[in-house]
DNA sequence: GATTACATACCAACTGGTCGGTATTTTTAT
DNA sequence: ATAAAAATACCGACCAGTTGGTATGTAATC
């Protein structure tokens, strides 16, 4: 992590971001101190102070810059472009197992990890998972609202369902986490999956 | 939190882990420090370093409290004397919403919140958290198990199903904390009950 | 000639942890 | 039963290193 080589202007507050990203997903918001992020980001203290107020902007920050990643990851995939709702949520459940297959480091959730730590002391921060998890919502909701639409199922929204989406992801990083191993989070789009086909009679 | 009154001799350790155990779920475990601790306690550090060899130590020892704790509570409750083991399954999840009706500190899981900073820094503490969660796989699953030998389901595993209640449980606690509410997880478990319904034929 | 984008040196407050001491309890020898 | 000894439980001052943040200076860009 030395800096023999400079880094590029212009280049400072995206690299501080990527290590933000990196470290805080490793070691949580709060370990990860302002002169590590320098350090990792090959930049120094004045360049960080330059682009943001305080570390808690940063966190909110890289939680937006969060957003708008996998926003944009999710929304350029082809599973979107399926004819039917109901495959274009099966879809999104095999993306979302695929992505399980990579290392914990890049499956992790930043807006989770954040929020998990700050959403009492850090309002700011708090916001802006919330921000993410409600965008992450939407990665699901419209085709689960087109196949409710077709097929209706009693007393099930688009709404509650795509909010499971996220309680499964948040709640399988963590298992993945305590037990040092992802299948758990794998099973549980399994589950989804299977949920979802009975209460669409898909067999 | 003042030491005007002096904590009586013997009760340093207890008071220093219910201490740990309420600002740890709210502010986490790097942003917790042994000062605070202490004086939430009403203790020294005299004290707290005399009890645990250091704060990773006090948070294997919080972890591993928490498990004792949250085991016992589950055992002691009447839902696990029902005759149906299905109706076991069904207490248990009316106990875990009930819970989702308190505040957000005494619902959220300490285990779940040591380990998202944790797993990665303090092998020590990550291995206390993954038998804590182990240990609440334990609430659910035998009566999985005997619901299963009484009614196989083909492709599911009593194992894998108890997992996928941790996985409601802290997925829902991320939602919570980052939504600002409890609903979504509340709702997590009437899908898990609908799932069971459907699985067991138990309109 | 501003303004932006950094670098460097610096700071007070706080960090986890140590250490010598003391009051209280428990163990042991008588 | 009791005094001495040993162990336990705690206190509180202290320490070196780190923390987030600032102040000042400078090179590049507009």
């Amino acid at each position: 992590m030395s800096t023999l080589t400079r880094v590029p202007r212009g280049e400072a507050r995206a690299r501080l971001i990527d290590a933000a990203r990196s470290l805080i997903r490793q070691r949580g918001f709060a370990a990860t101190s302002v002169d590590d992020l320098c350090a990792a980001a090959g930049v120094t203290k004045g360049a960080f102070f330059h682009h943001f107020a305080s570390k808690e902007a940063l966190g909110v920050a890289l939680v937006e810059d969060w957003t708008v990643m996998t926003g944009a990851m999710f929304a350029a995939h082809p599973y979107n472009t399926l004819p039917d709702p109901l495959d274009r949520v099966f879809g999104y459940i095999d993306l979302r197992r695929e992505l399980l297959g990579q290392p914990l480091l890049d499956f992790s959730c930043v807006a989770g990890t954040t929020v998990q730590e700050t959403y009492e002391s850090s309002p700011p921060i708090r916001e802006a998972a919330e921000r993410s998890i409600r965008s992450g919502f939407a990665h699901v909701q419209p085709h689960l609202e087109a196949a409710l639409a077709a097929h209706p199922v009693p007393g099930v929204t688009a709404e509650s369902l795509a909010q499971q989406f996220q309680i499964a992801t948040q709640g399988g990083i963590i298992l993945a986490k305590a037990l040092n191993d992802a299948a758990p989070a794998r099973a549980a789009f399994d589950h989804l999956e299977r949920y979802l086909r009975l209460l669409f009679g898909r067999a």
